[in-house]
DNA sequence: TATGAATGAGCATTCATTCAT
DNA sequence: TATGAATGAATGCTCATTCAT
C-alpha cells in the first residue's frame, strides 16, 4: 500500500468512525449525511467519493463495527476462562465495541445480517459461527451443555439475550437480575433439577 | 354515545387502524403523515385536528395497539391449557396483533413504555404483570417453575423472547427450533439434568 | 329589535369583542379565526355566517374599535379643560380604548382608513375632522395656535404623534420626556422665542 | 477576499436585495422564502445555506437596508446646507433607501431596533445618535434650537415624523402640507411668536 | 340558525445528492 | 482528489374556508 493508498485508507477510517460514533448515538435515521461529514472533518462530497450513497456508507459502518466488536469476541473466547464463565462474559461483558449502541442502528445491522449482505454472513458462517460451536462443544464435554439441543437453538438464544441487553432502556433495569438470568440461561425456569 | 359521537370514535379507530399498519409494516419513521391520510380516506388535516401532532398520533396508536393485544393474550391466559403449553403459546404464538411488528415500530413501543408514558406504564403494572405473575404462581405449584427465580427475571426472559420472536427477520428462520427453544427456556443449556 | 335580533346583535358583539382584544394584543396576522372562536365561545362557522371572511371580519371589529374610541375622544372633547391640556390628554392619555395597541393591528386601522372604506372614511369626515376642527379653531381664539397653519397639518401632526406614542415599543421610553414633546409640539425645536 | 468568498459575497447581497424589496413591498409575514428564492434566482435551500432561518433572514436584511439607508443620510448631514435645510431634508428626502417601506417591516425593524439586537443598537448609538447630537448642537449655536429641550426629545420627535412619512399611504396625502409641516416642527402650533 | 367535521393550499424547513471548480 | 455551493423533493404542520347535519 502506497502513501497515496494509505492516506485513502485512512480517511475512509476516519469517516467510518465518525459515522459509527453517530450511529451509535443517535440511530441511523436521524444522522444526516452532513453530520458526519462535519465530524469527520471532510466535506460532504468527499464521503459521496468513498462511499457512494448514505446507504452504502451505512453498509461499510457495520462492516467495520462488526470486524470491531468480533475483535474483542475473539479474545475473550480464546482466553482462559470457564464455559460458564465464558457465557457470562458473552452476555453482560459492556466493554465490547457494541456498548450502548442505540437501538435503531442495532437493527439496520440485523437487517443486513438477514438481508444475506455477502460479507456479514460470511463473516458468520465462516469466523462467528464456528467459533461459537466449538465453544459449545467444549461446554457439552464439561457437561455444561445438554447434548440434545441444536448449537442453532444455543446460539439464537445467545444472540438474543446479548441483543436484548444491548437495548439502552434494558440494560440498567435487568443488570440487578444478572444473576437469575445466568441461572435461566443454563437451567431454565424449571431450575436445576438435579440439586 | 350519540351518533355524532360513535361517526367520530369510528373515523379515529379507522386513522389509527391505518397508522398501525403502515408503522407496523415500514416503521414510524418512514411513514408520513400523508400516507396515513392517503391510507385511512381522510385529509391530512382531520389526523391533525384528531390527534395533533404525529407524535402524538404514534402515542395513540401504540395505546390501540397494546389494548388489542392485551385482548389476545387475555384470551389465552384465561383459557384452560397446561402451564407449559401456555408459556409456549405466548411465545410463539403468531396470530397475536404483534405479528410481523417492523422494529421501528417495536422500539418506539418500547420508548414508550420505558419511558413511564402513564397508560403503558400503568398498563403492565395493574394487567400484564398481575397476570403473568399470576401465572407464574400456578406454575410454580404445578412444580414447572424454580421457587427460586424471580418474576422478574422470567418475565424478562419471557418478553425478550417473544419480542425477538416479533421481528420480521428472525420468525421464519427460528421456526424450525421452536422444540429446542421451548426446552432451552424450560430447563436451559444444562438441559433437564433429572431425566 | 325584537329578541331574535337582540341576541343575534350581542353574540355579533360578543365575537367583534374576541377578535378586538387578540388584534390588540397579537396584531391581525398571528391570531387565527379558530382562536377567535374559541375566545368568543363560538363555533368557526359562525364567525362565517356573522362575518362572510376574516377580512370582513377584521373590517367590522376597526369599526367596533373606532366607535368605542370615539366614545372616550368625544368625552375628553366635551369637556371642561384648557385648550393645550386637551391636546396633552389626547395626545398622552394612555386610558383609551386603543391603548397597547398591537401595531399590526394599528396598520391594519390605518390601511382602512386610507383605503376609503366608506364607514372610517365618514367617520372621519364628518365626526372626528369637524371635532378636531372645532378644537383648534377654539384653540385659535384663545392664541394657542398659529393662524397660518392649516389645520390639516395640526391634525396630521397630532395623529402622528397620538400614533406613535400606541406602539408598544416607544410608549414606556418616551415617557419621561412628556414634558418635551408637549413643548415641541407646541412651540417647535426653535422653542417659545416670546418669552 | 478571492474569488470564492467574493461569489459568495455577491449572491448574499443578491438574497438580501430580493428580500428587502419584497419586504418592503409586502412586508415580512406575507413574503414566503420561495418568493425570496424565485425573485433572487437561487434555490430556497440556498437561502438556508446561508441564513439558517426566515428570522435570520429577516435580521440580516434589516443590517442590510439599515447600512444603504446610513450611507445616504451620512452623505446629507455632512452636506454643505443650511440646519433648517438638512432637517426638512432628512425628513422629506425620498431618495432615500427607506422609500415607500411597507409598515409591516418598518415594525420588524423597530422590534429588532427595541430588542437589543446588538448590530443595529450599537449602529444607533455609535453612528446615528453622535451625528444627529452633533447637528443639533451646530443648530443650537445659530439659534435654531432651544437650548431647553433635550437631544433625545428633538430625535425622537424627528424619527417619529420621518418614520410616519415612510408609509405608503400617509407620504403622498401630507406631501402639500410640507411647508407646514416643516413650520410645526421648528415653531410648534403656537407659530413662530417672535415675528 | 349553529356547529363539528373536513379540507386544499400553503408554509418553513430538512435532506440526500449533484454540480462546478 | 477534494470541496463549497446548489438543489429537487419531501415532511410535518397551519389556516381560512366549506360541507353536512
Amino acid at each position: 500500500m502506497d502513501g497515496f493508498q494509505r492516506r485513502k485508507a485512512l480517511k475512509k477510517t476516519k469517516i467510518l468512525k465518525a459515522a459509527l460514533d453517530l450511529f451509535k448515538a443517535h440511530g441511523v435515521q436521524k444522522v444526516s449525511v452532513a453530520e458526519i461529514a462535519n465530524k469527520a472533518n471532510v466535506s460532504q462530497v468527499t464521503i459521496y467519493n468513498y462511499f457512494e450513497s448514505k446507504d452504502k456508507l451505512m453498509e461499510e459502518t457495520i462492516i467495520y463495527y462488526v470486524d470491531q466488536a468480533w475483535l474483542e469476541a475473539e479474545e475473550l473466547l480464546s482466553s482462559d476462562v470457564s464455559f460458564p464463565e465464558k457465557i457470562k462474559l458473552l452476555i453482560f461483558n459492556k466493554k465490547e465495541a457494541a456498548s450502548n449502541i442505540h437501538e435503531d442502528f442495532y437493527l439496520y445491522f440485523m437487517k443486513e445480517y438477514s438481508n444475506g449482505s455477502s460479507y456479514i454472513e460470511e463473516f458468520y458462517e465462516k469466523k462467528a459461527i464456528p467459533k461459537m460451536v466449538e465453544l459449545f462443544n467444549e461446554g457439552r464435554k464439561k457437561g455444561f451443555v445438554d447434548p440434545e439441543i441444536s448449537n442453532e437453538a444455543i446460539m439464537f438464544y445467545i444472540y438474543m439475550i446479548k441483543e436484548y441487553m444491548q437495548r439502552e432502556d434494558v440494560y440498567d433495569k435487568i443488570l440487578p437480575y444478572t444473576e437469575d438470568i445466568t441461572k435461566l440461561l443454563f437451567y431454565g425456569i424449571a431450575g436445576d433439577r438435579k440439586k
